[in-house]
DNA sequence: CCAGTTATGTTATAGTATTACGCTTGCTAC
DNA sequence: GTAGCAAGCGTAATACTATAACATAACTGG
């Protein structure tokens, strides 16, 4: 299970990739990947960091593609709908998806000192909170996994309290 | 792993017993069960449902225990910090907490119907999701594992789109 | 009692998210 | 092509969630 963001790799080939991957699946869905959408989309997968949603209509505003709260919003809804981004929800946050194209139910390692977010596979987290919702006879629909703590990089910065912002591999 | 909540039980003990259980705990450890506090603690107990920070707000202010969201918060972040609660992230609510006296990661299964949402265990989940990070080298300090979907009782309100307002078991 | 800490009261403000409504765009059917 | 419809966007207003900052009061230990 890659945790892609907590190592250096080849990030605009990462970016260039999603990007296009998430225009082949809207062509052969349907789905209408507008400027605005796009342009979301890019600004999220410029970092392994979650974003909030007013960060991200900072930049469209800036851009003139828009200015009001809904606009951001209803890109974000579109792009998680569409598993092009997930929401963070102990940070009220959104995060590009890392595992593109694959089904799948995203767990997050989120560093408390750098902000990065890492995406792992919760398939074996999820299988056995499924045993434990069937023996409950609850049936799920979604699955929030989230861990706090830290990363690599900060748990060496000393007494673990690094504020080192780390970069996102340009 | 009993998932208190979607089940008929005693409940007027199970709220006694949870209170008793926290001001024992707080008298061990020199924690100081103040009025509001007890009461915050009373009106999460009196539903196994999240309730915002604002709906305690509400009934804590009608009764004169402070009119200001810091008051509700203060008391919700005590509650958490000893253990007495949780905070369900999907959600931004709070529930008090369902296994009283154990050390443990809790794991909410929520119904998106009846609202109601229950604590099971999340060791196994957790054990999981630790070796992810072990493999990803992140040390993990929280986590947070919930599920949402439809509890047994409303999966039955034809095609699941029930509004029944299940009660506490009074 | 006094000093120090912990809790509460209150004001103000920051951050997150949604509702509602009208306009524009793009697609489909005629 | 154009009428009708659905999807998306622009904007204003508002609701919901949370915290900062500072003053006052209450408990604790000496």
């Amino acid at each position: 299970m890659p945790a892609i963001g907590f190592q250096p790799h080849d990030h605009s080939a990462c970016v260039d990739g999603a990007l296009s991957k998430a225009q082949a699946h809207c062509a052969a869905l349907g789905l209408r990947m507008t400027p605005v959408r796009r342009r979301t989309l890019e600004i999220l997968l410029a970092e392994h960091r979650a974003l909030g949603a007013y960060d991200i209509l900072g930049v469209l505003s800036e851009e003139g593609l828009g200015a009001q709260p809904p606009v951001a919003y209803r890109a974000l809804d579109f792009l998680v709908k569409a598993g092009f981004a997930h929401k963070v929800e102990a940070l009220n946050a959104y995060i590009a998806c890392a595992h593109l194209g694959a089904d799948h139910t995203p767990a997050f390692l989120i560093c408390r000192a750098c902000k990065s977010v890492a995406e792992a596979d919760t398939a074996p987290a999820k299988g056995r909170l499924d045993d434990a919702a069937r023996a409950a006879g609850f049936v799920i629909e979604r699955t929030v996994v989230e861990a706090e703590g830290l990363c690599p990089d900060c748990q060496t910065d000393t007494k673990a309290e690094g504020t080192k912002a780390k970069g996102t591999t340009p």
